[in-house]
DNA sequence: TCTCTATATTCGCATATCCATATATAAGTA
DNA sequence: TACTTATATATGGATATGCGAATATAGAGA
């Protein structure tokens, strides 16, 4: 359930996907959590939430109204990497998204804004 | 020259050029050496290897008849990844790769065979 | 049950990526 | 100079991947 090494970074390879683990390494969050803090369209974020799901990446838990997504910790591989990318903080993209992480509370409760 | 985290895991998202990097992880290697652990064409580990370069995951020197390929030290990230990756032996692929690196010698000698 | 909200999926298209084959280049050697 | 060996590149086609727009589903609450 865990090799895959190829597998791993051709998701990881990708923009949207890579916020989405940078995100979720701070923290569970639900779809529109995700949506608000990346401004991506819900749609967009579904489909690639669904690729990390079906890796394995990421596990799911329905909260109310709400499924939050989180990174699935058995991933060993997975989380040392993301350990590592906390420290770098050279790339733009990432950081960008880093400085929108603390909006996660307030698209929780306005899902539509 | 270091950022471009998207990049980095999208050119590790390759077969080829994974078992490329860890293969080079152990130390220098020629075209040939490379084409013949990983039993590939030549054009295909040659194409590889010019992204690797591309994007400064791998340096290049001259040794005599040879173009000696090697991992860019200084890629901190690049480096660190290779570093964890060592440590996973759940991967048939890599390890497939991993039992011919000692024929590595024996290419040198023998191009085309 | 009907409705609303959160999330997922389908479709068609554009672009990107990979490959095999063939050919080109560059440097060493005769 | 011509030849050989090591490496690089160009071409064309097959497949994969990502996207926006529209639509579907699932569960909560009235």
């Amino acid at each position: 359930m865990s090799s895959g090494t190829e597998e791993l970074f051709k998701l990881m390879g990708d923009e949207t996907r890579l916020h989405i683990l940078d995100l979720l390494y701070q923290g569970p969050a639900c779809v529109c959590q995700i949506t608000g803090v990346l401004e991506e369209p819900q749609a967009k974020i579904s489909r690639h939430l669904a690729k990390l799901r079906d890796a394995d990446l990421v596990e799911t838990v329905r909260k109310d109204q709400f499924i939050e997504y989180s990174i699935n910790k058995d991933n060993v591989i997975l989380i040392q990497i993301l350990t590592l990318l906390q420290d770098k903080h050279d790339d733009p993209a990432l950081e960008k998204e880093r400085s929108r992480q603390h909006l996660k509370e307030h698209y929780l409760t306005h899902c539509n804004s």
